[in-house]
DNA sequence: ACCATCTTTTCACCAAATGAAAAGATCGAG
DNA sequence: CTCGATCTTTTCATTTGGTGAAAAGATGGT
């Protein structure tokens, strides 16, 4: 049933002027274009070639077919053209997701520099805290905190990353340091909101797993909202470094509880870019991976204080 | 590189919501629809489809490649259907050929007949005394006489014939009558121009060839002419019975040689239907053989006198 | 956790496509 | 008119590639 192969192998004929011709044109035996012919005409059940073997003529059946089928193979050739061209020049949109803070504060300020640089694309950016489905959203590219496990799913870090307790020094100034997980009870821990989390920390120290459920006098699904409540001397706050790298680095956040592991979710807080797994992998796709990785790579380990 | 059968699958997928569902539809396996979508991808070096075992979306190459296919296959199937209607609803242009003299007396009076039968048809009837190659003239029905051999071509007879010696009876009264074909050097005979044949008149009678080369006042390459000749007395001509026939009724013209077959070339001097040999006779040109053998039918065999 | 339903892989089987070669056709040249 | 070059068409043996059944893997709802 191949009938497109048929109706350029009838093209062909018609141009090349003869079975045999068109037959050495693109490599095949004439038997074969003799047979291609003959079920291209049997399943339209139409006479398109008058042939001795001399001579070639087009039927009127065989005219109408060409005029009608010239335009129709240079319209899927051309389409196929420009299908193949988007792995050449990207073009079109590219949907990716990523928790609302680290979009904002990561990604949205990278993302000129990569449209700047791919003039033909469009990033759409969704943001939001719950986990979207690739397949569902459509989207291309996802940026997800912590391993993801499905075999449908391909996976790469982008960078390495985790969570600190941390306090302003106006904050740690009016209270007592805290020394261990259990000490957090008495302060007030900024926490995030979501509706499929409780507000527990959990800490890791020499294999050993502490969890506290901290409370205190702010409560946000905004990343950044705690941060600033941090950086204001509001409280305790559990955050990633990736995000309040600068802070400690300038001194404005102190990190706390050193040699403790801590986290809200899981242990593995590095960011990672979640695609779904194909074989044909879009190059809009490919490059935009490839920008984040270089975007990210003196990013690979954010500085993290003792 | 059955593209065709590949784009036709990838719309009933998109319609269908599922390589199963779309496997359903028209027959076969999910497993081949899966193999027939994969192929398709990889001819294209693109993903078409999200899928997961729940929910199938479109990327957006798939989104491009359905808006451009839709028109393609709805194009493709309508040439389908218009091509098979030409073998239903009788289209296009007819192309006769026969000799002149019996294109003009016999085929132009009946032709008005077919057409109106079949308004869709158009006939282009080529009158020419030489033979034409049916497929460099494009000719779909010749019209000949005499039994043509070539295996690339289909004979039928449409009518039987043969030719005869004749003369006005005002043209007897003033000569003698021939009594054997010696005798015609003697006359006026009125004979057919061909620049490939000498004006040579054959005749058998019990299995014994005489040949003889004939001349007169009158050559003409129009069969009518010879023919208006003999009526005024002018001559003897060797008249096909097709032509002459209502002559030899009605006493304008008088059988001479009883006896005596006569020729002007071969001694077959039937009518034949000639068409290429072919899988797919064409409707037009099946229907116009059809109306010849029926108009003819009455003719099978011209009265010929004694 | 189970179940229904989907996609994907695997495997053995068979039909359909292939080329080589012969046969048939056609035309021009010697 | 025969021969030879070049087609088309047929024949035949071979093999590739497509096929479905069934298993395995994946997924979402109950």
């Amino acid at each position: 049933m191949d009938t497109l192969a048929h109706m350029q192998l009838f093209l062909r004929v018609v141009q090349g002027g003869s079975l045999s011709a068109a037959g050495r044109q693109i490599g095949v035996s004439p038997a074969s274009v003799f047979r291609g012919i003959n079920a291209l005409e049997d399943s339209l059940g139409v006479r398109l070639l008058n042939r001795t073997s001399r001579k070639l003529t087009l039927t009127e059946a065989g005219q109408l077919y060409l005029a009608r089928i010239e335009p129709i193979l240079s319209e899927i050739e051309g389409l196929n053209a420009e299908i193949g061209q988007l792995q050449v020049t990207p073009r079109g949109t590219l949907r990716v997701h990523a928790r609302m803070s680290f979009g904002n504060r990561q990604l949205a300020p990278r993302l000129p520099d990569f449209l700047s640089q791919h003039p033909g694309l469009c990033v759409d950016l969704r943001l939001s805290d719950r986990p979207l489905d690739l397949v569902d959203e459509n989207i291309d590219v996802a940026l997800r905190v912590g391993e993801v496990n499905s075999p449908s799913l391909m996976i790469r870090k982008l960078v390495s990353s985790r969570r600190v307790v941390c306090a302003s020094p106006a904050y740690l100034a009016r209270n007592p340091l805290p020394e261990r997980p259990e000490d957090l009870t008495e302060h007030n821990c900024l926490t995030f909101y979501s509706e499929f989390n409780q507000p527990i920390w959990r800490f890791m120290k020499d294999g050993e797993l502490t969890e506290c459920r901290v409370r205190g006098s702010l409560q946000s699904d905004g990343g950044d909202v705690l941060r600033l409540g941090a950086l204001k001397g509001l409280g305790i706050a559990l955050l990633p470094t990736w995000n309040i790298g600068p802070d400690l680095e300038d001194g404005s956040l102190v990190a706390l509880l050193p040699g403790y592991q801590a986290t809200p979710f899981g242990f593995d807080d590095s960011i990672y870019i979640v695609t779904q797994k194909v074989r044909h992998r879009s190059l809009k796709v490919q490059l935009f991976i490839d920008f984040c990785l270089k975007s990210f790579r003196d990013r690979q380990d954010w500085k993290i204080p003792a």
